[in-house]
DNA sequence: AGTGAATAAATTGTATACAATAACTTGTTT
DNA sequence: AAACAAGTTATTGTATACAATTTATTCACT
């Protein structure tokens, strides 16, 4: 592993995290100091950044941390419930009986977070929920691909979690899919967790309305 | 524009020309006195294409032009006709009058590329068809994905055209699409470009296995 | 002759130096 | 006082120099 591959993830981690403003310039001389390297390194790192679309690189004028714009994240989320549908589709036809047991077991969790109330850990449990779905599409390269798209939407994942009410029936949403993929049933799968996710980014999309309308006021 | 990002392009089309084998490792100091440059837009260029799957970075050791696993090629062909199926879906409820004119006559110089038993022609026609459901998705962002996948398996896509009675049935499928496309079927359309796409890596899988059974006398 | 260790050459990763361009400052003009 | 222009500073892009590591070569030894 290189030394750039290091600092591209503490760097994804840390924007990740909020350390930086939107729009704010990552400066290559401050980060080299940072981490004490040359700037060699920091720019490999802000380049591989670039790829996953945190950063944006504009010729002559340094990179910068990216704002996604409403019709892009509206894209994005568009883009996950297909991909999610996709998985689901092909994980009807391949799944194992363990598998099955991990799903149901990982929405036990989630209801006892519900019930309990701790968004974290119902965040947590809701993300293997996933992850095993992805995994047992049986095509490596599709889970991959679906993995990176979830990474880059899960700051604003975490905000619609909020909403109100959104936890039960997420909840109901998860038991259902499991009982289509315990029937196998490949177009069931798909629609079911397209639809869970397409939901997502409907309510993140009046979420998002109601902050520019509070912006406004 | 930046020079690595000249110079990526450049190396991407040498690699899908097929100017090197696979395997082959790219030196930097060659490359920088082919482009009379130095090694540093060199290695940044490379870091790019790494990025597509065309080559690979091994620590310490150097860029290697990238062999695809014939698992890796299932995979991959899998995904393209999820993706596929996903742009028809959204298209059947987006496309303009206009695109679906667009796409009759695409599917006409189809047509015409295949009586004259053209290939070459056959195979532009078909990609401007595709290229147009891509773009009526009407998903900016899934439309680029695609034809990132698109273009990844063009080397692999243009060999399976020459397997023998596949233009005809091509052709047909493509009627059919434009049809669910018109009648605004969503999972019509779907459901056809799924398969059309499925079929081709079915093609590709059968051909692969003749090559090596060629191999092995 | 074949194998293996020691050494040399080649190659990548990192640091630094320089060049080109953008951002900022300051002073002048209206 | 505001706007603009020239000059200065800061920052990115590129080249080169050096260090670390890998690969190739040579030569001794079995």
């Amino acid at each position: 592993m290189k030394n750039s591959d290091i600092i591209a993830s503490a760097l994804e981690e840390s924007i990740l995290r909020g350390d930086y403003q939107v729009g704010e310039r990552l400066n290559e001389v401050n980060l080299a100091a940072q981490f004490k390297v040359s700037r060699t390194p920091i720019r490999e790192a802000l380049q591989k950044l670039s790829k996953s679309g945190l950063v944006e690189q504009i010729h002559r004028r340094g990179v910068f941390v990216r704002r996604h714009s409403p019709v892009e994240l509206i894209e994005l989320f568009e883009v996950m419930a297909e991909l999610e549908a996709s998985c689901g589709r092909l994980a009807a036809l391949r799944i194992s009986d363990e598998a099955l047991e991990q799903l149901k077991e990982a929405n036990s969790k989630c209801k006892a977070a519900m019930l309990a109330g701790e968004a974290d850990t119902y965040y947590y449990a809701n993300e293997v929920f996933h992850m095993i779905i992805y995994k047992q599409s049986g095509n490596s390269i599709l889970e991959q691909e679906t993995k990176r798209l979830h990474q880059r939407l899960k700051p604003y994942r975490r905000l619609q979690l909020h909403v109100r009410g959104r936890m039960p029936q997420s909840m109901s949403e998860h038991e259902d899919i499991v009982e289509a993929l315990t029937q196998g049933d490949a177009d069931q799968a798909a629609q079911l967790l397209r639809g869970h996710v397409a939901i997502q980014g409907e309510k993140f999309r009046h979420l998002m309305s109601s902050f520019e309308r509070i912006d406004k006021i």
